[in-house]
DNA sequence: TGGCCTCGAGTTCA
DNA sequence: CTCGAGGCCA
């Protein structure tokens, strides 16, 4: 076959390919035989470069190294749309209302196209024929910078488009980098020890503005297209969503999230519908745009000081917003373990005003290179929790000194210590330290250990300050009058902490296990040990290799457990605890009849109608089935109530059976009657 | 030894 | 909820 021919084919091909797994999403072939495809086009190219093309996909892996992007004048401008700044959601409704009054037609319903407003950078592509012979930025709008070397990198954008051999089309759209990919080459980064990329945003703008295209080839951005710049030898759809969906045909990517409504109501509903979806969007936006659908009411409303007239951004409330650092805190959790906290000058991000953020530790503070009086980034999506995202150095004034982590702990001044292959640094007072005693008292009273009700942080900060409590015996010794003499607790509250201790000393041996606080010996370990052994006792005095042999225990665990129970003082403060009467059932260890639901994991996720999660996962145990708090495949079923969340997609997708609440207590009652 | 799969521990705000 | 680390299995 003549050469020639055989390089267009796999030209058009691996674009067609590209286009299948870019772009729809469905890959058509296995990567080897694209590899393969790929490959073969390249050795046939390097043989005969005289054929080489700026549209061959083979150029989608970078080229030469650039000293500068050269100036490009747009044939049309490319102006910014006007940002609706409403506070109550009217934005929709002052667009519309001023649209109608333009056009003098106040009684009219306009028809409007809706669509998401990407969080990336404005692109212009220009196709001659059909071909992609020119990128660039917007720049101020009337002159932007070429950046056609960087942009071919991107695989979702055709090189050549399908069934358009218009004289000249130039398509805009948002470049972008969606959030899984931002992640996954975050964590590439990280795992080599580079630099990682703030936000999605900074990562797109960043990759385009590489001089070197094969270091931007390796960040995966992609594109969405939602307009049009110089037209000529095309017709134009009579409308905007014509101009998407005839784009779309073209194989340019069209996001899908769009819509064509009318009125103000309807624009209204569709930016609260993409509030509600944003989180779940694979991409980040700032809000949602309208246009006048039809293009001659456009033409008809025109510009008003460079900005169109028929468009507008109404956004949400920013997920990122800067703010200045004033000062990093450490924190001594119930393992000693020392947080470094960012105070923050309080800001409205994502919904919320946020004045604290964890900053995780000491290597996460360096690869930040947060200093205090720094400006930084808080980004708080959704339901995450805040984090710090990053610096602006632009703006960090003279003289700020790094941070670094005290050698002493804040908290009781003892030495701390940063254990090999381990990122975090721990104060090694123990319970000497007034931080770690509070967190053990806290962690011993919880819910889901001993269940005191009413003990909160507030009071064990006083009991511990004011040395009423030294150790978790002396709880149960606490009087009303005692308790009555502290602030913001008088006779009543009192009371009700005496009886809630007092109800809290009849408990479960598993329960009374994880109280303690043991290292690694969380809930679901304390029952695995109160299972297999039956009797503190028995426990106290079993050593490492009666300990492995549970199922689920370790060598780590196991020295843990021993150790614990090495020391003198954990044996008295066990011994003060039943003297004061806390008590629990004990049996002769591994009751090895099996339950009917031996061996079988459930998952619980969402609200279900009647039964409560504590109580379904209850009667889940006691006929012997386990209850995991993440779905996999060895997972049996998944039980799902209302507003079931990440876990019930996760069971989807591995077809894991899923149940809901009618149909687990049928399960019950079926098994349980056997 | 590597790759799941769990568990433990720590986290913010209303 | 998410990360890191412990435990188990191939």
């Amino acid at each position: 076959m003549e050469v020639v021919q055989r390089i267009a084919q796999l030209r058009t091909e691996i674009e067609r390919h590209n286009h299948a797994y870019y772009v729809l999403d469905a890959p058509t072939i296995p990567d080897a035989e694209y590899d393969k495809l790929f490959r073969e086009l390249q050795s046939l190219e390097t043989q005969h470069p005289e054929l080489l093309t700026l549209d061959s996909p083979s150029q989608r892996v970078g080229g030469a190294v650039l000293d500068g992007f050269s100036p490009v004048r747009h044939a049309v401008a490319m102006l910014s749309i006007r940002t609706e700044t409403d506070t109550e959601g009217s934005g929709a409704f002052n667009f519309d209302t001023r649209v109608r009054k333009a056009l003098d037609r106040n009684d009219a319903e306009i028809e409007y196209a809706c669509e998401l407003k990407f969080d990336g950078l404005a692109i212009n592509l220009r196709y001659e024929r059909g071909v992609l012979v020119q990128a660039t930025t917007r720049g101020d709008g009337e002159t932007g910078e070429d950046v056609s070397q960087n942009i071919r990198t991107i695989h979702c954008i055709p090189l050549c488009l399908q069934y358009c051999d218009a004289e000249i089309i130039e398509v805009r759209g948002e470049v972008y980098m969606s959030r899984k990919d931002f992640n996954r080459y975050n964590d590439k980064q990280r795992a080599l020890g580079l630099a990682s990329l703030v936000n999605p945003r900074n990562g797109a703008a960043g990759s385009i503005r590489q001089l070197d295209s094969r270091l931007a080839a390796r960040r995966p951005l992609s594109f969405f297209a939602y307009g049009l710049g110089e037209v000529r030898g095309w017709d134009l759809p009579a409308t905007h969503s014509g101009v998407l969906d005839a784009l779309s045909s073209f194989g340019l990517p069209v996001c899908d999230e769009r819509a064509v409504v009318r009125g103000a109501q309807a624009l209204a509903d569709f930016h609260h519908k993409v509030a509600m979806l944003r989180d779940a969007l694979a991409f980040d936006i700032d809000g949602v745009v309208y246009k006048v659908n039809s293009l001659a009411v456009q033409a008809e409303l025109g510009f008003v000081s460079r900005e169109p007239r028929w468009a507008v951004a109404h956004k949400y409330p920013a997920e990122e917003q800067l703010t200045v650092l004033r000062d990093i805190e450490i924190q001594v959790g119930r393992t000693g373990k020392l947080t470094p906290v960012a105070k923050l000058e309080p800001v409205f991000v994502g919904g919320t005003t946020v004045s604290n953020a964890t900053l995780h530790n000491e290597d996460e503070i360096r690869r930040k290179d947060v200093h205090i009086g720094d400006t930084v980034i808080v980004r708080r999506a959704g339901d995450v929790i805040p984090e710090v995202a990053g610096v602006v150095l632009e703006r960090r004034p003279a003289h700020l000194m790094p941070f670094v982590m005290p050698t002493t702990c804040p908290v009781c001044g003892s030495k701390v210590v940063r254990e090999e292959s381990e990122v975090n640094v721990r104060c090694t007072g123990g319970l000497f330290c007034g931080a770690q005693r509070k967190q053990a008292i806290l962690h011993f009273a919880s819910r889901r250990a001993m269940g005191v009700e009413g003990l909160g942080d507030k009071l064990v900060d006083q009991l511990v300050d004011e040395n009423i409590i030294h150790s978790l015996p002396d709880l149960y010794r606490l009087d009303v009058a005692t308790l009555a003499a502290l602030e913001r607790m008088a006779e009543k509250s009192a009371q009700n902490i005496v009886v809630a201790l007092e109800k809290s000393k009849h408990t479960t041996l598993s329960r009374f296990l994880f109280s303690l606080g043991i290292r690694h010996v969380g809930e679901t370990t304390a029952k695995d040990l109160a299972h297999n052994f039956g009797k503190l006792e028995a426990i106290m005095q079993a050593d490492n290799e009666r300990l492995l042999s549970v199922p689920d225990v370790g060598p780590i665990v196991a020295q843990s457990i021993v150790d614990f129970f090495g020391e003198l003082h954990n044996i008295e403060v066990v011994q003060d605890l039943r003297d004061v009467g806390v008590s629990w059932e004990e049996h002769d260890g591994v009751s090895t009849a099996a339950l009917p639901l031996t061996g079988q994991t459930f998952v619980l996720t969402g609200t279900l109608p009647n039964l409560s999660r504590e109580e379904a996962k209850s009667r889940l145990e006691s006929l012997g089935a386990k209850v995991a708090g993440s779905v996999s495949k060895k997972t049996s079923y998944v039980v799902a109530g209302a507003e079931a969340g990440s876990k019930l997609d996760k069971a989807r997708e591995l077809n894991v059976l899923v149940l809901d609440e009618a149909e687990l207590i049928a399960l019950l009652r079926k098994v349980d009657s056997k």
